[in-house]
DNA sequence: TATTGACCCTCACGTTACGTCAGGGTTTAT
DNA sequence: ATAAACCCTGACGTAACGTGAGGGTCAATA
């Protein structure tokens, strides 16, 4: 009725290594073992490492993911919702660095470098100890939390609708642009195409 | 005319001792060194420098972005456009990952747990090892490229129509919601109302 | 029932990508 | 000219595993 780590490892695309780690530093460990001492994971377990790898997948360290998820008051549902707008916020990071390689290579073609802040502007932004900050600080005044909110998200809003557009040109647009054999200087034009090939065809 | 480490440090977002640390290894040293053996950094190292950062974004080695910067047949504008369509790779899977989230919480309000595989399915997805094995082995031929691509696209299509929704949603929806005071259960609610205290408010 | 191959266990040392002093020059601003 | 603020090179520490080493366990099979 259990799962042995190789079950568990295989299932959940983790290393035996790992299961066996996450058991060792007390993050993780069976809720049971066999006669000869094997572990085996229950269902709980699996929800459990599911928790544990979304934080590892947001950055967390693996310390702070123990001392979260043994936290008396630690709720799997309330994680999940937080989980939730961490993926959407890193989702929005990466698609600000999307656009940030695209005006590098804008300067590239055109012989313009960019501006150094905004090269970089785009790295850092998705630090995972700021949620633990808005855990642990507890600012419950309304007025603090939105300021911090707005500053978190930032261009979000309008990074979101660029998306929305893009998304909406790779919908209705790839089998045209396909078929009609457009020449991919644009990177959007590339990732419809799917060429990477042509890209990267004499690395190595 | 050039920049010291930490000056770059600073606009780089990382640390001296990641600089000093890209140099020891070989991956991106400064193009000069001050008469007193400062380390001067020009324009150049800084683009340099912003791809390293993007591919150590998206989970490359250090050694292996050592070894891709270090190829002869290495270009900057092929690379980024490479990392334009890893980024969106990326992005699908975090939404992915958003899905699976959501999918999580239905089973646990209404008590029906999901199928394991089903729970980890979208973790490991995205596996920058794929990216090098594309390069690498020069899959020119068209059919074989086209099975891969697909495969790792996956269901993109599917998830891109409906992060477009859910951007939608977003851009019309969220002051209506906030003032309607909606009780937060949807998880995308929960994104809206920027709501994240109110989830973890007793942690800690 | 004996064996073999696929697992499992616990040490324990190796690796990657930096963090963090230690000890000592350099540059800039007052 | 003297402190504050940087810079340098070691060199050891840390996190999250990888990778055997040496040795039990289990399920099928001969």
């Amino acid at each position: 009725m259990g799962y042995t780590v190789g079950e568990v490892a295989k299932l959940a695309g983790v290393s035996v290594r790992t299961l066996h780690h996450y058991d060792e530093i007390g993050l993780l460990g069976p809720s049971e073992r066999s006669g000869a001492g094997y572990r085996i994971y229950t269902d709980d377990d699996f929800l459990t490492l599911q928790q544990v790898l979304f934080f590892r997948e947001l950055g967390f360290a693996l310390e702070d993911i123990r001392r979260l998820m043994h936290d008396p008051g630690f709720d799997r549902a309330e994680a999940l919702r937080l989980q939730h707008r961490m993926l959407a916020d890193k989702a929005t990071q990466l698609m600000k660095m999307m656009d940030a390689v695209e005006r590098t290579l804008d300067g590239i073609e055109k012989g313009t470098p960019m501006a150094k802040d905004d090269m970089f502007g785009v790295f850092g932004e998705f630090d995972p100890k700021e949620y633990e900050a808005e855990a642990r600080e507890r600012w419950g005044e309304t007025d603090a939390y939105k300021e911090s909110a707005r500053r978190t998200r930032g261009y979000s809003k309008d990074d979101w609708a660029r998306f929305k557009a893009e998304s909406e040109k790779i919908n209705a647009g790839t089998a045209a642009l396909m078929d009609s054999g457009v020449p991919a200087v644009d990177p959007r034009a590339m990732d419809l195409a799917e060429a990477a090939r042509l890209q990267i065809d004499h690395w190595f």
